[in-house]
DNA sequence: CATCACTATGTCAGTTCAGACATAGTGGAG
DNA sequence: CTCCACTATGTCTGAACTGACATAGTGATG
């Protein structure tokens, strides 16, 4: 019954206990990467989470109007998501708005098309730095069973999806010159 | 106005005249590679850009309680669709499935995390010889201003896809035998 | 002659999700 | 002392989307 919302928020909260808040800013970076959510349909999905008894929380006083809520897995939150973690996942539909235009590319005016391409290149390329820098920080993979072997083994796949997809951008602005 | 939706099926409007059932055989191959949609919804959308004005219809005697519609771009919808194609694609987030539970997998049993990163491989591997095939049809790139250049190019970029996606399972599945 | 797959259109109910709105305390900069 | 950024919780509206339901003719297979 959990949407895979639920399960990356489970994935956060096995790292240790947060509030509704930390949850959105790991969110935003690095599970951002891989999974989003704004913080209303984080604290949504933590009512059900909860009404589900995946997760408990200790009410701490804080600012705002209401106590800080300081949330934690519960045994079965655990269970449930380690056995989440190996079901095969179902891939919901790619959608890439980049490679729709591209499809309709020949329509329009190739020089404008290689502009296009060569903002999309520089800003793989300013990720693909960022995630080196990253990677380099590590120095080598963690072991399994080590939370941060999830945060290397995800960056890599960031490191080969940004080569990917620089290489690709490379070729189409090939292609576009070629053509002038 | 238009939704992403909306320019996808301008995008397949743009290549020849067709019903909202061609449209939806459309958005499963090839477009489903990169933008899907059931019927209900490419229906529900074709009404609206029918009174946008950027398609219009043909009724025809056709099989089922209606008559048949063949839809086409008007000069409006062309126009549209050709300054959509250059703008920057405002990124939605991507969302991957496989990748979340990559970043939770520390908490399950190695071998199980093994056994599914050698199911998405397999799977990534028939992708890539089929796309192989695919490329080995066309004999190199259509020139630009063909509407092939786009099938063309998008394939290009499922390839890529692929390769850096089979590249990455495999680099999973050797960090999973040597802790083992 | 019956059944089935395919062509073809549409509605409806429910879910997901993004973005705006609403509220309020703390701590630091100027 | 004022203002701002940050912490912190939540609601609500509308858009996008999924999957089921509903209807009906054509042509091929058995």
């Amino acid at each position: 019954m959990t949407s895979t919302l639920g399960f990356a928020i489970l994935a956060v909260l096995a790292r240790g206990e947060r509030t509704g808040y930390d949850i959105a800013a790991n969110m935003r970076r690095p599970v951002g990467f891989f999974w989003t959510a704004g913080h209303s349909q984080i604290h949504t999905e933590l009512q059900k989470l909860l009404a589900g008894g995946l997760v408990g929380y200790e009410a701490v006083h804080g600012p705002g109007p209401q106590d800080k809520k300081v949330y934690h897995l519960t045994a079965d939150g655990t269970a449930r998501l380690r056995e989440w973690v190996t079901e095969p996942p179902r891939q919901r539909p790619e959608r890439d708005e980049l490679v729709l235009k591209t499809y309709a590319a020949w329509l329009a005016e190739a020089g404008l098309v290689r502009r296009m391409f060569a903002e999309q290149l520089a800003a793989h390329e300013a990720r693909l730095a960022e995630y080196e820098r990253e990677e380099a920080a590590f120095g080598g993979p963690p072991p399994f069973g080590d939370p941060m072997f999830g945060n290397y083994a995800t960056l890599r796949c960031g490191l080969s999806y940004e080569r990917h997809r620089a290489e690709w951008c490379r070729w189409m602005i090939d292609q576009l010159s070629d053509s002038l």
